[in-house]
DNA sequence: GTTTGATTGTTACAAATGTTACTAATTAAG
DNA sequence: CTTAATTAGTAACATTTGTAACAATCAAAC
């Protein structure tokens, strides 16, 4: 009859996300008032170009209620723009601007830094072992279709 | 220039994390009413019997108003009761009631044939890299006097 | 002792999130 | 064609969370 709560995993990724995230998020916040909703859907924009509501949040699990405010926010700062598809007019095809594109790329070096600052200090065999782990648990928990392939597209 | 997002550490434990404690809460969830910070304040007044809400606040890293609320509905439903330290009259000890014991006695099984489930699930090799993978994150990103010892013990 | 500063915990207000209901557009069934 | 069912996205409401201010108590400085 014991359980360690700083042993269960649930909790240890809880807190082990929450640490992560805020580390990474000092730089999009700080520097360019994102939040994470709104950096996610950047990030997504950024790396696949065009992509509609729908689909933003099948990628990144985000509600798509959330994923509506994070692209309303992003739209206000002139980061993305819309365009109704023609062949289907309740689809909104949303691209990164010039200016966001541009803001994009002075983004991603500074948070892949991050992600190798990160892992140069865990060291080579460490972050194997993590990977590995993660990697194990994605294909048990998380809907591939959801996160690295299209619904559509499948 | 080019930042996969679901290669992106933060994002990778953010879903993670959001699918295992989705994952854990059923029971506690469904069969307790509980929700997470009550699940938290619960277990650690389970495992290390009395606490005061700084002392729970400060092993669970839960902001002291989330803490506060848990406990306050943990008082509700009889299975915890506070004493005013008389020494320091500003703190409040907190014991879980006989009746908040024995409901912590049956949960904690179940919440731990859960955990021994993902366990089983990954497979000794990836569990072992997983857990490797943790603990060096932790020990990177963790205030450790947070999470496992008392900061006045200390 | 009195004042100043720090600490414990709660309360009040604001921001973020989730749930549900909704409009508009499309598709399928008849 | 018309009706019913589905889908994309937004809006309205309720719940949860975070932030800031607060009262009560204690400790330290003087």
């Amino acid at each position: 009859m014991n359980l360690v709560l700083e042993e269960f995993i649930p909790y240890r990724f809880n807190r082990l996300a929450e640490a992560l995230s805020r580390n990474a998020s000092v730089t999009y916040k700080s520097e360019y008032g994102m939040t994470r909703p709104e950096w996610r859907a950047f990030a997504l924009l950024g790396q696949k170009g065009t992509m509609t509501a729908t689909e933003i949040s099948s990628y990144s699990t985000m509600h798509k209620t959330k994923v509506s405010r994070a692209i309303f926010a992003l739209e206000q700062k002139r980061w993305l723009v819309r365009e109704v598809d023609e062949n289907d007019r309740r689809l909104e095809r949303i691209t990164l601007t010039a200016q966001g594109q541009k803001a994009y790329e002075n983004l991603v070096p500074k948070m892949q830094r991050i992600e190798n600052e990160l892992i140069a200090r865990l060291g080579k065999e460490n972050s194997e072992a993590l990977f590995k782990g993660l990697a194990a648990l994605e294909e048990l928990y998380l809907d591939k279709e959801t996160a690295s392939r299209s619904r559509k597209a499948g």
